[in-house]
DNA sequence: CCGATTATATCGCCTCACGATATTTATAGC
DNA sequence: GCTATAAATATCGTGAGGCGATATAATCGG
């Protein structure tokens, strides 16, 4: 039997989304006190990320980037120019098409990305499992302890 | 044998830590849209959130929102403020100690709420799963066909 | 070779989180 | 019970960053 909250009554799964949400919060978290300890803004770092890891045949021209950051295309422009200040990045001109401008990691770039890469990894290897449990819990067939847990602990 | 992306050399799981964080951003712009679309914003929306998954016996005061929003306790009043505004909840006095508010959802903030959790919900069925088999791709004993995939397609 | 489209850049605005500080209430030590 | 300290909330000025509107330059289609 299990003793609905007065707040959350009627609301299916109310507790795991919320706790999936601070999951991914204390996360975000993480990684803006990480990036900060690397002397660059959290999306500064997501920027530079998205860069390495654009395939080969794909120029990271400022469109793309706006596209894999979910940006307005004048705000990606914003967020190279902060970046190439911080020297993490530098712009060059593409010689088949004067318009774009290709954005490229620096030595030192590479070398911070390395790093942070590395520490988000980690974290996740450390909770990225407790996560994907709680995502697991608001799939269709799906009655795990877990859930149980967050259904009946009030 | 695995293609290595110049870029992405000798940075192990970049690519699976980058289409990570791209499936939150796509996440979390979904969640915005959905709450601008019902008149508030999307940390209004994880406030109104957070009070209704806060168990019974813990009182929903400033500082407990502010815990679980992970924000400054200043940044968790101006938020209420901004939200009782939107006519989503409202601040009540805490009878056994006067320095506390304590803050509750409207019924129209009830209401809200629950298109919106059902909302997200909806989306987690369709693209948790997605999500959570990223996550995996991190995890220390995992070459799933997904990492494979990511690891190889440069 | 010119009108339409695409890519990038610039600028002013607005939202929101923060640090510093203030005010009120509770609590502990005497 | 009275005072020093701590705790909870509130206020205010500041700054970062994303956005819409607009501008400029380069490419492309007919």
């Amino acid at each position: 039997m299990k003793e609905e909250n007065a707040r959350s009554s009627a609301i299916p799964h109310l507790a795991e989304l919320a706790e999936f949400r601070y999951q991914l919060r204390t996360f975000l978290s993480f990684s803006e006190a990480a990036s900060e300890a690397c002397g660059i803004a959290a999306q500064q770092y997501q920027l530079m990320q998205v860069i390495a890891a654009t395939p080969e045949g794909r120029p990271a021209t400022i469109s793309h980037l706006a596209e894999r950051m979910i940006l307005r295309h004048n705000s990606a422009v914003e967020l190279v120019d902060r970046v190439e200040k911080a020297g993490m990045v530098r712009r060059r001109n593409d010689e088949q098409d004067l318009r774009r401008s290709l954005v490229e990691l620096t030595p030192e770039g590479k070398k911070i990305l390395q790093q942070l890469v590395t520490q988000h990894v980690q974290y996740l290897k450390t909770h990225g499992e407790e996560i994907a449990r709680t995502l697991r819990t608001l799939q269709p067939a799906s009655q795990t302890e877990k859930a149980k847990d967050l259904d009946g602990r009030r």
